[in-house]
DNA sequence: TGAACATATGAACAGTTGCTCATATAACAA
DNA sequence: TTGTTATATGAGCAACTGTTCATATGTTCA
């Protein structure tokens, strides 16, 4: 009964907070694609152009636009216009700290 | 060409290791859904058999299970039986690092 | 053994995702 | 203006996901 007064404890904490998780579940999910990843992870070292992101990932123009267009949504890249270029940047730090702590896990 | 440079030196980097992008993509898709990752975090508070993880999720049991298994494929639990029950645990403190890292990005 | 309880699993299905293709929008150069 | 380059976007589609339903497996107790 000790246990089952934790469980429901816990019960109480998740459901008052569902919308968070739900939150939470979204932003994982955009980091559960390996393209996304990818590109989230070259623009921790350096801010990017569309073509260059196209090039170096060998995905079609398009399905960058599509990707990033996802990633700015979610408000994790930010965008300035250079001449004909779009260049793409983070918007904070949390993402490359988000990456660090997955490939932790990775490396076990 | 400064740029250039260091865009050319990210995509060695990302091409060489592009099976860990994959399988640090499939670690997110795990937590990208709102009923894994609730019950992931229900474990970060305590070990919990299917029928106490299903009753307070309110999800059936057929589809807590289905969810445990995908969890315990990718080594994020693990399991014990006690009489009838089948026990789940997280097999790491990672997970509950991952979990508040994204908690803090949420929070801003 | 048989009944009751706890969990696992396969099939089916609706909803979602990420890509491609075609086309639109926008900036620049001649 | 016209042509070229850079990016965005909608439609369509194949592949994947998460749930439900039905059923199987496994444990305990009488």
């Amino acid at each position: 009964m000790e246990n089952e007064n934790v469980v429901s404890k816990i019960q109480g904490a998740i459901t008052r907070n569902s919308e968070l998780f739900e939150e939470l579940a979204s932003l994982y999910k955009i980091f559960g694609d390996a393209s996304r990843v990818k590109i989230l992870c070259a623009l921790t070292q350096s801010e990017m152009c569309v073509s260059e992101i196209s090039e170096f990932l060998s995905i079609t123009q398009s399905a960058v636009s599509h990707q990033l267009r996802i990633l700015k949504t979610s408000n994790l890249v930010k965008t300035r216009r250079n001449g004909k270029s779009i260049i793409y940047s983070l918007t904070d730090e949390h993402v490359r700290t988000i990456i660090d702590c997955g490939m932790e896990h990775i490396a076990e």
